[in-house]
DNA sequence: AACTTCCTTACGGAATTCCGTAAACAAAAA
DNA sequence: TTTTTGTTTACGGAATTCCGTAAGGAAGTT
């Protein structure tokens, strides 16, 4: 089983379950952070120290407040140790269930296990930890199509970008202007329109409005 | 202090921190549940067998899963719970920090405490039953505006129905002869552009796709 | 080269939204 | 009763969205 665990939550309360959770487990030595930074800053340290973590919980929203942080939530957090630290092992406790995000954890950042938190969290998190250590991914049950479906939802960054912009306000002629003026393809109004035709079919909305409420609601914006 | 308390959370470490707050401030007796269900139907019992609680303390979100529930929201929950059973102190304990929520729950549902989920969050939780128990309101420093503000936000039921009507991907149109089948006042199509108009002015909206993004954002809808 | 195939762009008309002005109506005040 | 005030409804034109059709262009294929 794992040695050296950090765990990431701006709850007290979660870090103590995953506390509990891991010492079922016979983990011995468990950091708990509540912090991005403290995180990242601790996990650097370790490695300096030539005693690196092997594993690290975390969860991916976190409040602000007075402290400012540079990793503003667990996907800054991810994606950097990613870079820096592929070796360290990672598992994602979150509440969010959203496929999308699921798929983009794992498949770009090589998340190992993308667990759900609800009335089974920590059960499921005992055995994604199992799983991990067995080099094997681990996702809970309600995001477990995230991956071996080509989940037809292809949206791709292009599309996001246009609705985002279309939730912002700006008519379909201001998004086609300002496509040309950062050189971004395609940008003709009547491309704009199309394209926009294209996903209200996709997500069966009635009209541009229909759609950028169900798009803010699968939480693709 | 309160001497029977019922903390509902679908999350078990939440029910857990609960626990151990409650435990420090000397409370004897605490109920944990997760289903909205399971809160009111212990309440209702209770209520029966002339030993009621005197306080619950409960989350606004919960997971769904297989076993359907007539609550399916901590509001939902605490609408009924306040409508049978006003005597019962109620405090929410969530990570939501809109305003617009907080003002319902405390002026429509008289709920005594709203505590936000963070860092601080049981410490907060402490005080804040501490405070019930003086009948005193309280609410967490990030929402705390949340009613001495007059918040001109005035917007009301009307204008809800509306814009949730568009967000769902109604024609103007279609809104007003709804409006007009179902005796909705005003109904008309001039009136319905009319009210969005204003809406539009005072959200600083562009058009409606922005009207609806915004109110969507703020968690109105 | 000739031919699909896919993507981008163009165009035109119908439907809808946007926005100002004004009439119709009701309730309250003078 | 008349006046005032506020709300609802009506109307018209400009702007935008919606939707089908088609032309132009950049691939790759035969």
């Amino acid at each position: 089983m794992f040695k050296k665990v950090i765990v990431s939550d701006d709850l007290v309360s979660m870090n103590l379950g995953m506390l509990t959770a891991l010492e079922t487990l016979k983990v011995k030595e468990v950091t708990p952070v509540q912090y991005c930074d403290d995180a990242y800053l601790k996990i650097k340290k370790a490695v300096l120290d030539n005693a690196p973590y092997e594993l690290l919980i975390t969860d991916l929203s976190f409040k602000k407040d007075h402290r400012d942080q540079k990793f503003e939530s667990g996907e800054d957090l991810i994606k950097a140790l990613h870079e820096e630290f592929p070796e360290l092992k990672i598992i994602v406790y979150s509440i969010e269930d959203r496929i999308q995000k699921v798929r983009r954890l794992v498949k770009k950042f090589h998340a190992k296990a993308y667990v759900c938190k609800g009335r089974r969290g920590l059960i499921e998190l005992s055995e994604a930890v199992k799983s991990v250590y067995k080099n094997e991914l681990y996702l809970s049950d309600q995001v477990s199509q995230a991956l071996n479906k080509k989940s037809n939802l292809e949206i791709d960054d292009y599309d996001i970008l246009l609705v985002k912009k279309l939730a912002n306000g700006l008519s379909q002629d201001q998004i086609s202007q300002l496509f040309k003026e950062n050189d971004i393809s395609p940008s003709s109004l009547s491309s704009i329109e199309k394209r926009l035709n294209k996903l209200r079919i996709q997500f069966k909305a009635n009209n541009a409005i229909h759609l950028v409420a169900i798009v803010k609601d699968l939480g693709l914006i």
